[in-house]
RNA sequence: GCCGGAGUGGCGGAAUGGUAUACGCGAACGACUCAAAAUCGUUUGUCGAAAGGCAUGAGGGUUCGAGUCCCUCCUCCGGCACCA
């Protein structure tokens, strides 16, 4: 027998692979499609992480498993080359980015490769090249000509450290999501994605989809969809008027002040007209510039401490009961939500209650809560649930809130729908990235480069240091370009695009990755999209899941696809911790390179094990023991090798049984994606043989069919070793028998009030009466001097017998 | 605070409302060996000599029967958060 080298194996299969380009999808084949993908890497210069082999791993044997069950299965692979650590690592050590980025792609394509992952090469691509960042250009013009894509002045975050803007969805917790830096806000002009106009379709569409609850709830979350009113406060003794926005208009007769931003605009032209009512502008000028002196982290931070002045000399007026109230302005409220305005109801809610409290304003209940049986009474008249009824509110008094919300929204105000997503800003000051096709002309404004142009080459040669400016500003045969449209000179638009711009789309390309007249075909967007499984990391839930989601959204309203999500079925593979349950990182040096594990153990040791830890989503630690596990039962499939006989399998046998149970249990598990239960359901199906003796060669072959996507190395080895001429993968998945993973009889539980007293063999599929009379035969001792009350049997499992004394 | 998810042996975990702890790791003992490794076998939730109790974060409930369904609470993880 020869022992199971496993290096030898592996390379042996992967090189043959390689040369058939065995996995290929195909565009032309009727066989219904199946489209598998995985997020596409960034190639760090880390190279591969154990936690990408779970992610492949899972991916690729699903595409086996629709392989051999007769799909046309389209499964790539890309680059997700742009991006900021390629370009900060080029400034220490001044290598072209484009040098790292394809020094690490050529590392992670072998790593790839050594673990026999069933890619279509064929289809590879590199966001960072021309061919590629061509349409990422396109896609720019197309949401620039359709009024997606503009440019606008305004507050952004700026991280200090990697000397750009950023996106919201790149800020966590008023941090850089890259470096960790706090980001400051500047005033910047800027270009925005109008994914706002999507808020809407982007929750409807969730619904729409196989996602993780969790990643729905944080779009949802995000998004933040909010249903209220807008309602109009008029400026006493003039003809101006606040809008405030409010969730509860019910409670608008308890509003005792207004409260704006301090970037309000209304503000600032009240102090730059310099309204005379006003009678304290130096206190209201001197908080303005405080708050603008604050970060969004400074803001969130001094949540428990209210700051605010008063507009002296200017009232409003409350619609409801024409009471006079003042205007504050208080940096607790957002300029950017709502109308940045809002009424103060401190008796239902607790930030304008300690507002109030502070600057001893009027508290005024116009609930009450004495019909609410859980009385949220904080303080002694705060209440901020919905239960009870209006009271000091005029004719709304005795009204139920829901109700009153809907009666007073209609005659004092309007219904008005707010999101707390924002739009994506894109540009950033950035060399390594895809340049903006913008062109600025004196004569002709501003200039969107024409198709025909595509792509706006990134120049190489550019000093990338970064200096808060973009460095595309600084190479001078890049800037100065002749006007496309008066032909007088002109310059470029120096900023890029944010990385995550290239990846919103990467997923359409992979249709048609050679395209050179658009950025997929219609046809063949129309025969792989949309994408049936992806797989990926949860850290992309607002940023790229978003993103993406919105791009489909856009192409669907202009004509170019008929689907609106790309992403049917999604689900994240947990992350894999240290064995000391933290986090794998380089300054920890806990970090598992999966290279050594694989010369160690091999490519479909690390694949089973890594696939045997538990659920793919769930978070679980490493342990190098374990995978000897997975080590020793691939050993144990190849030493049954020289003992496979052709001597059939006996009819009605425990292995037959068994056998048919495992086809059965192993498909519905991988379509499921439940892979560890599958390797188990395999263990026990091997364990069943005893040692040294005969196997069947149905069994044997059936193994290795339900191996071959776990284990594919392995498996096709010991089918070709089995006499096979032809390759395993291209055999079909097998299908269970239903009558043969019956035996003929079945372990029933006797149960006496519900425990477990006995248990019996019984024929299996016997009736009621049949099984109850077995049982009673089997428990009559501990039945006798008692009265059997009920009898429940379900059938094939157990018999309950419930007694009194 | 709001939203989502999860708590089961020493460890990773399994279980359509139906015999909790499958499968694997580890451990103990045994076989093989001069010895070790590898391999194979047996045992392995807990209390108990046994019969039999008791155990799925805690406490209630529904049910003939609850890890699973319902209620209250605790802990952990993830997302959002002065969002009106």
């Amino acid at each position: 027998m020869k022992s199971y080298d496993h290096k030898k194996i592996e390379k042996k299969w992967q090189d043959r692979w390689e040369k058939e380009s065995a996995y290929q999808a195909v565009d032309n084949s009727d066989s219904p499609k199946a489209y598998i993908l995985d997020m596409f890497p960034y190639p760090s210069g880390a190279g591969l992480h154990v936690g990408h082999v779970e992610g492949y791993t899972a991916t690729d044997i699903y595409s086996r498993f629709k392989r051999m069950q007769g799909m046309n299965v389209l499964h790539p692979m890309g680059w997700d080359a742009f991006g900021l650590p390629a370009e900060n690592y080029a400034i220490k050590t001044k290598v072209h980015p484009d040098e790292t980025t394809n020094a690490a792609i050529n590392t992670f394509r072998t790593q790839i490769k050594a673990l026999g992952l069933s890619y279509d090469w064929t289809r590879e691509i590199g966001t960072h090249t021309p061919e590629y960042y061509r349409w990422t250009q396109w896609f720019f013009l197309t949401l620039f000509n359709n009024g997606l894509a503009y440019k606008k002045m305004g507050k952004v975050n700026w991280c200090p450290k990697d000397q750009t803007v950023l996106a919201n969805e790149q800020v966590v917790d008023g941090k850089c999501e890259r470096c960790g830096t706090v980001v400051e806000q500047k005033d910047l002009e800027q270009w925005y994605f109008g994914i706002t106009k999507y808020a809407e379709d982007l929750i409807t569409g969730l619904d729409t989809i196989d996602w993780p609850e969790s990643t729905k709830a944080a779009q949802k979350n995000w998004i933040g969809k909010s249903e209220g009113a807008e309602i109009d406060f008029a400026i006493a003794e003039s003809d101006q008027k606040i809008t405030v926005f409010t969730t509860r208009a019910d409670t608008l007769f308890g509003a005792t002040y207004l409260v704006l931003a301090p970037e309000h605009p209304w503000v600032t032209a009240m102090i730059e007209g310099g309204v005379t009512i006003l009678t304290n502008t130096d206190a209201v000028k001197s908080y303005i510039a405080a708050t603008k002196m604050k970060t969004d982290l400074d803001r969130q931070e001094q949540v428990k401490e209210k700051t605010g002045v008063c507009l002296e000399g200017v009232w409003a007026i409350n619609p409801a009961n024409q009471e006079k109230i003042p205007i504050y302005i208080a940096d607790y409220v957002l300029p950017q939500y709502g109308t940045g305005a809002i009424m103060a109801v401190p008796a239902h809610d607790v930030r304008d209650f300690a507002f109030a409290e502070k600057f001893n304003l009027p508290i005024k209940l116009v609930i009450s809560n004495d019909d609410d049986p859980s009385k949220e009474i904080i303080g002694e008249s705060l209440y901020t649930g919905t239960l009870g009824i209006l009271v000091n509110s005029g004719s709304y008094s005795g009204m139920m809130p829901n109700n009153a919300k809907r009666a007073i929204t209609e005659k004092f105000g309007r219904a008005k729908t707010t999101y707390k997503l924002r739009d994506w800003l894109v540009s950033r000051q950035r060399y390594w990235g895809a340049p903006i096709p913008i062109i600025y002309c004196d004569t002709c404004g501003m200039v969107p480069v024409p198709e025909k142009d595509l792509p706006v080459l990134l120049p190489r040669d550019v000093d990338f240091m970064p200096t808060g400016e973009s460095p595309l500003k600084r190479s001078e045969s890049f800037q100065h370009v002749s006007c496309p449209t008066c032909g007088k000179p002109a310059r470029r638009e120096s900023d890029t695009l944010d990385t995550f711009v290239c990846s919103s789309w990467y997923f359409f390309r992979f249709a048609d990755p050679h395209d050179t007249d658009t950025f997929a075909s219609k046809e063949l967007l129309q025969k792989w999209l949309p994408v049936d499984l992806y797989m990926g990391g949860a850290e992309h839930t607002v940023l790229h899941l978003l993103y993406a989601r919105f791009f489909t959204k856009v192409l669907q309203t202009l004509g170019y696809i008929s689907f609106n999500e790309p992403f049917l079925k999604m689900r994240h593979q947990g992350i894999i911790l240290a064995e000391d349950g933290r986090k794998m990182s380089k300054s920890l040096g806990n970090v598992i390179n999966p290279d050594d594990v694989v010369s160690v153990y091999g490519a479909d040791s690390l694949r089973v094990y890594e696939m045997f830890m538990g659920p793919i989503e769930q978070s679980k630690p490493w342990n190098t023991n374990s995978i000897i596990g997975s080590r020793r039962f691939l050993e144990r499939v190849w030493g049954l090798y020289p003992n496979v006989t052709d001597r059939p399998l006996s009819s009605g046998g425990l292995l037959e049984i068994l056998l048919n149970q495992t086809v059965k249990k192993v498909t519905g598990d991988i379509e499921g994606l439940k892979f560890n239960t599958a390797i188990s359901a395999m263990m026990v199906l091997i364990n069943a043989i005893p040692p040294k003796s005969e196997v069947p060669r149905a069994f044997y072959e059936t193994l290795l069919k339900l191996l071959a996507p776990f284990a594919p190395h392995i498996s096709h080895e010991l089918w070709e070793l089995s006499g096979h001429t032809t390759e395993l993968r291209l055999e079909a998945w097998p299908v269970a028998d239903e009558l043969k993973s019956k035996g003929t009889t079945v372990h029933i539980a006797i149960q006496i009030n519900g425990k477990t007293r006995s248990d019996v063999d019984a024929p299996v599929d016997s009736d009621k009466a049949t099984l109850e009379k077995i049982a009673r035969d089997v428990v009559a001792g501990k039945l006798e001097g008692k009265t059997v009350s009920r009898v429940i049997v379900v059938p094939n499992r157990l018999v309950n017998f419930v007694v009194t004394e």
